[in-house]
This record gives structure tokens, C-alpha cells and sequence, in this order.
DNA sequence: TCAGATAAAATCGCGC
DNA sequence: GCGCGATTTTATCTGA
């Protein structure tokens, strides 16, 4: 037999290993679901407080393109240092 | 003034309040963005076991539409027997 | 006879109409992937004197970045104004 | 110096060249969003006269798969007959 | 119902 | 040539 599951007709995969990796993911997947719950129950909180959720929304996402654009802007400042062979110097 | 902040100007909302919403959002994004990283680790660590990433996200999405199909019939089935007056009978 | 387009069998669709919209969607992607090849050989075209074509990339998506940036803050105010029923104020 | 830019520490690159580039790069991109707002136009003009879009699009891409199916099976085609020294006989 | 945001999937360009 | 990352396209979802 080629592989110790001793599943029959089994070619060299594990025949419960997928399981395993799909039951993994659905696990994840469900997590980020109630996460995502949280933050529509969060937005909905903070409507009841008379906030706009649509300028809340704004909000998030300004800081998180700002969040992006420094994080882009470093990777250009280490791709121009590469460039100039000044890898690893002025590690700042 | 009408709220305890003591910011000035401000009209009747606690200044603080939207940013203490926007942190609980932000933080909850990070979460959420740490386990959706998780999935794509599952994912490529299945790939490396041999398996079609592309065919496994198939089978995911095959068995929540297939679970999502099953809540959906039984509430249809709920409702039907609401309907029909037969709460609780038939529990199946 | 329920439309003026004379086919038979139609059902107040008419049959040509389809085939309109589907040739003009497809001349359009047409003359959109011609650009996207353009900007490929502008691309090609740069390296061939030095450049990197990465950073070029690169620079090209941060100067977007900051386009949709301001855009967005625009928009941001746009909706601040709108909240403090501000419209139309202001139009600077 | 090696450049007409005058530039003071250009290294062989004249400095202007790559502001070129990427001007051009923009205004590529321009015209190509502004055609991409064309197809979503038609797609949303075709909605309004009781066309499903989700179907346009799938009729879309099946007609492209189609074409590069049969641009595919051409070249496959054409390399044969110069594999059998059959070039220019059977133009069809 | 509708647009606009979000996520998922497919495609492409690059370096190894 | 192949994986990896980035971009683009498609589909789903949510809020107005």
C-alpha cells in the first residue's frame, strides 16, 4: 500500500487530508464572518448614536489608503535603494 | 454645555466617541484581515500537499451555497408549517 | 404583433437589440485592450532606456493612489457639509 | 555631462524622460477608464431596456473565449502545414 | 430595486 | 516554465 492512511485505491494523496484542509478553511471563513458582524454591529451601534455610518465608512477608508500609501511609499524608497546598491545601508 | 467631553464647539456628540467607533472598526478589520491571511496559508499549504487550490475553493463555495440552500428550505419549511399551524410538530 | 421590429415569436424584446449592445460592448473592449497594449509598449519602451519598469509601476499607482485620495476627501467633505446642512454653501 | 538635461547628478538617465513616461502611461490609462465607463454605460442602457447584464456578460465572454479559441486553432493550424511544408497552399 | 462596496476568481507580468 | 505578486474582472452583498 502506498501511503499509511491505508485508504483503498488510494494514489499517494491522503484521501482525509482534504477534508482536513476544507474543514480548516470553513473554520476560518466562519470567524471572519462573525468578525464581519461585529463591525456591521459596531456601525449600526454608532448610528444609534447619531453618527452617519456612510461618513464613518469614509472615515475607515481614508485611513486605511493612508495606512496603504506610506506602506507603498517605503516599498518605492527600498526599490529605488536596491536600485542604487544601497541595499541594507541607512537601515534608518 | 451638554455633553461631559468639554470639547468646544461641539453639538450635542461626543467628540471622542467617533474615534473610540472608528478603533473598535479598525481593530476588528485587522482581525478579520489576519484571518482572511490564514485562509490564503491553508490554501497555498494545501498546494503544496499536491492539491488544485482552484478546485478546493469549488468545493467551499459548493458546500456554503449547499448549507446556505439547507437553512434556506428550512425556513421556508418553518414558515409553511407556521402557516399550516403546525408549530413544533414535526421537529424533523 | 406586440413590437415594431416585425420578428416572430418575439416577446416585446426585440431580437435585434441584443446583438446591438453585445457589438458595441465588444467593439469598445476592442479599442480598451488596443490602449492596454499601448500602455505595455510604453512600458517596454521605457526599460529599454533603463528604466525599471517595477518602479515605474509603482510611482504610476502611488500618483493614482493620491489622485483617489484627495477625490475621496472631497467626497468626505462633500458629506460633513451635507450633515451640517451646509449644501451648496460655500461652493468655493 | 553626459546629458542635455543639465541635470547635477543625473547618471546617463536624463531626468525628464521618465515624467515622459509616465505622463503617458496617465493618459493612457485616462482614455482606458473613460472607455471602461463607456461599457458599464451600455451594460446599465441595456438593463434599462430588460436585458439581464449578468447574461450580457456571460454571452460577452463566451464569444471571447470563442474568438481566442479560433485564433488558437489557426495558429495551431498554420504551424502544421509549415511543419509539413504546405506554407501558402490551402489559404483558407 | 439600485448603485456602490467587498470579496472571489481569473489573468498577466515578472523574476528565479 | 513556474510560482508569486499585482492587476483586472466577475460575483456577491449591503445600505439607501
Amino acid at each position: 500500500m502506498s501511503d499509511a492512511s491505508g485508504e483503498i485505491g488510494s494514489n499517494s494523496i491522503p484521501a482525509g487530508a482534504l477534508s482536513a484542509f476544507i474543514e480548516r478553511i470553513e473554520l476560518l471563513e466562519e470567524e471572519k464572518q462573525a468578525i464581519a458582524d461585529d463591525v456591521k454591529e459596531v456601525y449600526s451601534e454608532a448610528k444609534g448614536t447619531g453618527f452617519d455610518s456612510k461618513v464613518m465608512r469614509k472615515i475607515v477608508s481614508l485611513r486605511k489608503q493612508d495606512r496603504d500609501t506610506r506602506r507603498e511609499m517605503q516599498e518605492l524608497m527600498k526599490l529605488y535603494m536596491d536600485e542604487l546598491g544601497m541595499q541594507g545601508e541607512l537601515a534608518l
